[in-house]
DNA sequence: ACCTGAACACCGTTCAAGT
DNA sequence: ACCTGAACACCGTTCAAGT
């Protein structure tokens, strides 16, 4: 039996390199992530972070990935509409824990994290009786809408991070949408007020069951 | 009376730097946007963009508006279903045209092209019938699918112009998909072949028809 | 008022050289 | 096998100086 050399407890690794890039996002956001400010967290120079990961554009991914992992895998019982609703809740929260998740997400349509929320979402569509040549279109028109609706919130979630008063922000909106020409924008003028004092968590999910009654059309 | 100096021909100006700046992103993507690229294709230095615009969102912003506004302030009649379908269409075409344009609608939903897809969904969506109170909700769902729907096809176009053939690379990821572990990707394997010989745009309009489905319902 | 272009403070990525 | 860090080829943005 061989023993195997003691493993340094600092020594570098993907995890630890997708961790520390997380963090990183988290505390200074997109812009925060950088090679050099990586390195310096991790005690190393730029170039050794080249030998774990390909670029850039894999970290963010495997970043991505790793933030969202946890809820898309967690257990959840009750009806496909449930499930539906809470796999979307999980994406939102994700989003708005971790801002430049949202950007991310709507980067690539082909990574994982992408795949795992297709899979859950999908899961339900089956177990509500949609006609299988429905599947598909059903499951995309959630993840259109989970990751468009995300996306739009982590933009507005940045916005106030770096705002003071985030009852302010939404005030001022509001005052420039009631604002605007009511020729060119009457609808928007109309709706200004509601912005005010508008649940985003509330709407969003209230979005996800109108599509979901779309849905229910379809058996 | 007097007489206004002479402009010249090729004075910069605003405009002209937008409208540089979109056959840029068109013909190089978005990594193709350069100040000092820019400033070679205008014949001037860098600095002398600044005079005009703000910075580099700034441009982007007004370069996404330019791509957009044509297709959001044409004259469309029929049912209100048909109006939405019919702007759907517009942003879905214009992202196909311009791929850049997908990415940088998700991110500022303060921005002006943002708020005429809203504003021109919103009229359809009171046209409906549908109840005040859920105007914004019932707007802000087909936003969000569209936005979404829009970013998603924008990252797989621009995957695919740096392909050769189109048919291969969604062979491979069809490929890919049927291949997934079936314990953990049942749904995305069954629907893998589907993914061979779907069409986008008949899929993003299925999309849009599921949520004015839901909407109907609200009445 | 508007333009010029050098300069500043950064980037992602590579690669010879080390251990 | 893995790490180091200097170097390359870029960025966005500023600003004194010009017209």
């Amino acid at each position: 039996m061989t023993t195997r050399p003691e493993r340094r407890e600092d020594a570098l690794s993907r995890e630890r390199i997708v961790g520390a890039a997380v963090e990183l996002l988290d505390r200074k956001g997109e812009g925060g992530l950088t090679f050099r400010a990586l390195a310096a967290h991790l005690e190393t120079g730029p170039g050794a972070i080249y030998w774990h990961v390909a670029n850039k554009n894999e970290l963010l991914t495997a970043a991505t990935d790793a933030v969202l992992a946890p809820a898309m895998t967690a257990e959840v019982t009750g009806t496909p509409q449930e499930v539906v609703r809470a796999v979307a809740l999980g994406v939102f929260d994700a989003i708005e824990a971790h801002p430049w998740v949202g950007a991310q997400l709507s980067a690539d349509p082909t990574q994982p994290a992408v795949l795992r929320i297709f899979e859950r979402v999908g899961q339900q569509v089956r177990a509500l009786d949609v006609p299988p040549s429905a599947w598909f279109t059903a499951a995309s028109a959630v993840l259109h809408f989970v990751l468009g609706g995300g996306a739009q919130n982590a933009a507005l979630a940045r916005t106030l991070r770096d705002t003071t008063n985030r009852t302010d922000y939404l005030e001022a909106v509001a005052a420039a949408w009631a604002d605007l020409d009511p020729d060119e924008h009457p609808f928007t003028r109309a709706v200004a007020a509601e912005l005010r004092d508008h649940d985003d968590r509330v709407q969003f999910l209230d979005g996800v069951d109108l599509i979901l009654a779309g849905i229910a059309g379809l058996r």
